[in-house]
RNA sequence: GGGUCGUUAGCUCAGUCGGUAGAGCAACGGGCUUUUAACCCGUGGGCCCUGGGUUCGAGCCCCAGACGACCCA
């Protein structure tokens, strides 16, 4: 990449970490910070300078050199660790003629530093580290992106987010949000009983969700292997063991485009719960995200314009209802293939496509990007949801729902079908759907079906995607902004190697 | 997969009508012992994404490609 063909800069730096090497060890790891910036800030925020220079509090921080100011005798440098910034004050005087020298001579701007001094603050009040000793702990051998605008290049931000996350503070709260998401969650579900557990990520038959696995080879066993689409058929599993309340919160695979809201491998949390209705899964959902939305602070957030209340109710709306809605149908039409193909127009789906297909495609089309306010939709059609419970008066729908907010899908969940002998029949209309053409149809796992004949509870499981609860409460408008290694195209059109 | 826009110094960006490539930051040299996006003076730094084409002459116009951003599917 174009951003360290800096043969010039780097060389005059590898010079100077020469010089540095000749004098000894030039990656030191004998310095043993005591403070980080944050701390003495919030120490120290009563101290004013008189009081300061009276108490000769000493201090020892560590970080990189964000900011250098020299002005001859004397220098200012900004340095930046985990927790913040502070300012670091070097005499000519205090040092000593060699140690000054130094840092005119061997330091720039992106090394890293350890300095040992005693608590000032500046004329203009800003509290400050006066060096008694300041050394090269690790050299930075390119030249950091500009100071003032950071690193803008989108590309680059991706491909080297190291140097993204250095510069670029609005990045490092993005990831530090994520943290907290993840750890909200987790709380959460311990809170109320629930426990973690982890499945397998390689699955000899990648099924639990409609999409395209990525596939494998185990040399030992010599069978192939799919990467997990979902752990859904996993933890029903485990709740068939008498798990009863479990979750996961893991990687999925799915070997479709790339796009604002897609990426080959994304986060979902995935929760089962034994004896829990529909009713009761989503209203733990919903207090689930009352809850991360509070422990991140934002319970307000922004998406295309509007505000969205996370801490209010959500609404619920029939499927079959918001289609009218959105559509001008009548609740006379939404099961008829000719009104809903007349509906859908261009974007009607192949001929065999049943009447529940096009309700939910017409639904997908039409409905889902105008449900910005977050917004329960119930009652999706049998044929779309092969892991569902049919609803006890109306068998062509099932007792599942979608939770939409800013008109992005974020949470799935459903009464768990647990009669093994209509979950294999589901998995054939699967397969036939299969031979018809759809390479997303769900495959066939015969052994969770038979674990089904042991029994599953009565269940209701959820499945939400972290990645766009995160862009959700970040702002973030594509899933790149949200992951910290997004995959993309390799350099230079060519392959990885 | 389709459309639109972009790619110029290490970074952030200008570049007029097609006529020898510009700024700020960063670097280097000089000045400056309380600055803070420090400041002042000076210097160096370019595969203008790649490959073709048009032209006396292309960063600029045309064609193809690579990568990215946005929109659509």
């Amino acid at each position: 990449m174009s951003a360290h063909a800096d043969n010039d800069l780097s060389e005059q730096r590898r010079a100077k970490l020469r010089a540095w090497r000749a004098r000894g060890d030039a990656y030191p790891n004998d310095f043993r910070r005591t403070d980080f910036a944050a701390d003495l800030h919030e120490r120290l925020a009563d101290k004013n300078k008189e009081a300061l220079a009276e108490d000769n509090v000493e201090a020892a921080v560590a970080g990189r050199i964000m900011l250098r100011r020299m002005m001859g005798k004397a220098c200012f440098l900004t340095i930046e660790d985990m927790s913040g910034r502070i300012q670091v004050y070097a005499r000519l005087d205090g040092l000593g003629q060699d140690a000054y020298a130094d840092i005119e001579g061997l330091m720039d701007l992106g090394d890293i530093v350890g300095v040992r001094g005693t608590m000032m603050r500046t004329m203009r009040g800003e509290l400050t580290v006066e060096a008694t000793s300041i050394e090269l702990l690790s050299k930075c051998l390119h030249p950091p992106p500009e100071k003032f605008h950071g690193l803008v290049d989108q590309e680059m931000r991706y491909r080297a987010r190291y140097l993204d996350l250095m510069v670029n503070e609005a990045s490092r709260q993005v990831f530090r949000l994520r943290s907290t998401v993840v750890s909200a969650i987790r709380a959460f579900f311990e809170a109320h009983d629930f426990f973690e557990v982890e499945t397998p990520m390689m699955q000899p038959v990648a099924s639990g969700a409609a999409a395209r696995p990525f596939t494998t080879h185990h040399n030992a066993l010599d069978m192939p292997l799919y990467l997990r689409v979902a752990p859904e058929l996993y933890l029903k599993r485990l709740v068939v063991g008498g798990f009863e309340r479990v979750f996961e919160i893991n990687r999925n695979f799915r070997n479709e485009g790339l796009s604002t809201r897609h990426n080959p491998e994304f986060t979902m949390l995935e929760f089962y719960q034994a004896y829990a209705s529909v009713d009761e899964v989503m209203a733990l959902t919903t207090e689930l995200i009352h809850e991360v939305a509070a422990r991140t602070g934002r319970q307000r957030v922004t998406v295309d314009g509007k505000e969205i209340d996370l801490s209010a109710d959500f609404d619920v709306i029939a499927m079959e209802d918001a289609v009218c809605e959105y559509t001008g149908l009548s609740l006379d039409d939404v099961w008829n293939v000719d009104a809903l193909r007349r509906a859908l127009g261009d974007d009607a789906p192949d001929k065999r496509a049943s009447a529940g297909e096009l309700l939910f495609a017409l639904f997908e089309a039409r409905v889902e990007p105008h449900l910005v306010m977050p917004t329960y939709v119930t009652g999706y059609p049998s044929e779309v949801s092969p892991l569902s419970r049919a609803n006890d008066d109306r068998p062509e729908i099932v007792d599942r729902f979608e939770l939409f907010v800013g008109g992005r899908e974020i949470a799935n969940g459903f009464s768990e079908l647990n009669d093994p002998d209509e979950q294999l029949a589901r998995f054939h209309a699967q397969e036939a759907r299969r031979a018809a053409g759809d390479a997303e149809a769900m495959r066939i796992d015969h052994d969770y079906v038979r674990a089904l004949e042991y029994g599953l509870p009565p269940t209701g499981g959820q499945g939400l995607g972290i990645d766009r609860l995160v862009m959700l409460l970040s702002g973030a408008s594509t899933i790149r902004d949200v992951l910290l290694f997004p995959l993309l195209k390799p350099e230079g059109g060519g392959h990885g190697d």
